[in-house]
DNA sequence: AAGTGGTCTAGACCACGTC
DNA sequence: ACGTGGTCTAGACCACTTT
């Protein structure tokens, strides 16, 4: 009879909504403590299991992480953990040695058709182009180029790339306040170009992945567009299917 | 002091092993309803919400299906939704039309040392192979091989095969029971040889993506090694990094 | 001992689907 | 009208960490 709700939004969804926006408003930072779930139930006046079922879905999606005892924190690209959460690739052998990432080249440049609609941004508007290599042990593995709205990584240059010492994203953490929530790759298999076989050192014709992947942060706001590929003759993509 | 639980473990993981216990015993089959959760309450002798969690936990891995007003539902290949959960492969056209299955081939043989391995049996043991092709709008887009210890599988014939329509998965749960909770897939870049360039009608060398997946049943228990190429010429590997 | 998240319970009410 | 899952509350107690 009387359709109350086409749009229902449950209790716990709008917490969820708040404290997000309290998160992309800097109110607790990456790797901070946030309040405990007794003061953000007493502050959005609700009971403590609503706060606790919108903090449960933050948690399963990689944006809050809590600690038993200890509190709930905003994930960090900081954290060994999370640092190459969105790296499928493994080594053969099964080592687990961390990548280390080159920076080869930053420049800046004017967007695509395909950059400004992957990045949700104007064709022409400036962005910022970074080439490097991952290796593993020495060893290049990965060869790509980063695609960054401008507007969002000022002041990127190669030499701030090259003073860090850890991983890109918690680099643009760190230093612009971004944090990747989610990510969409793309998969296909090509033949190593001559950049590439360089790059990689292996032979021009090489069978090698190719990966695209658009990396979102909150609300899906796409904010780095990357395309690589990938030598697999010692390493493989990693994919668990659930 | 007194150290209590060196392995604790809620009660309502305790109630999720009992329902999965179960489902592998067969009491409530895919697409069924299982018993509400008030009943379920009854039956193991705790509250209602303890149940809902143990649920909540099966339906976060695809083995139960909530469905509000009806009741809840065990998963199934057969429905169209999870009829290819496991394919990752998207037409560059964007046009979903379902992939068809064609098998080639069908033959038995015995375990080597790495379909033992993979499969957790004894070298030597009895299997199944299958090679066959996936088409996508008549082209040839995948060739497998696929792997199947012989013990789960037996009567599994090219003409069971050949007369069944839908997906692989959909016969092995309603012919032989087998329900594939998760899959773990390795993925590398080869060029073609010659029995996979004209399985593909690509030229031969052509890179190809060669993926190979151990699917598992409940308590993870490999059932199903599969590998194949996919070609990417027209279509592409998806996968969201969350 | 005190504070945090984690579990468990019981009861009320809402939204959805079926009869 | 009834039964199912979905939400929300309030309170008790457990497990882990810090003081």
């Amino acid at each position: 009879m009387s359709r109350v709700s086409p749009t229902f939004s449950p209790l716990y969804r709008q917490i969820k909504s708040l404290i997000l926006q309290a998160l992309e408003g800097g109110e607790w930072r990456p790797g901070q403590v946030i309040p405990s779930e007794q003061e953000l139930a007493v502050r959005f006046n609700v009971s403590q299991g609503t706060v606790r079922k919108a903090i449960d879905e933050m948690a399963a999606d990689n944006i809050l992480v809590r600690k038993q005892g200890k509190g709930t924190f905003v994930a960090s690209h900081n954290d060994p953990r999370q640092m190459f959460r969105f790296l499928r690739l493994v080594p053969e052998s099964g080592d687990l040695t961390h990548p280390k990432s080159v920076p080869i080249d930053c420049w800046r440049a004017k967007a695509g058709q395909e950059a400004a609609r992957l990045l949700a941004i104007e064709p022409g508007a400036p962005i910022i182009v970074v080439r490097r290599v991952l290796k593993f042990v020495q060893k290049p593995i990965v060869a790509d180029e980063i695609y960054l709205p401008e507007e969002l990584y000022s002041g990127l240059t190669l030499e701030v790339l090259q003073s860090w010492d850890s991983s890109l994203y918690s680099l643009f953490e760190t230093r612009y306040g971004l944090r990747m929530i989610r990510a969409q790759e793309r998969i296909r298999a090509v033949a190593a170009d001559r950049a590439a076989a360089e790059l990689l050192e292996v032979d021009e014709g090489t069978p090698l992945l190719s990966v695209e992947r658009v990396t979102y942060t909150y609300g899906d706001r796409p904010v780095e567009w990357r395309r690589g590929v990938y030598s697999t003759i010692d390493h493989f993509y990693l994919n668990e299917l659930t």
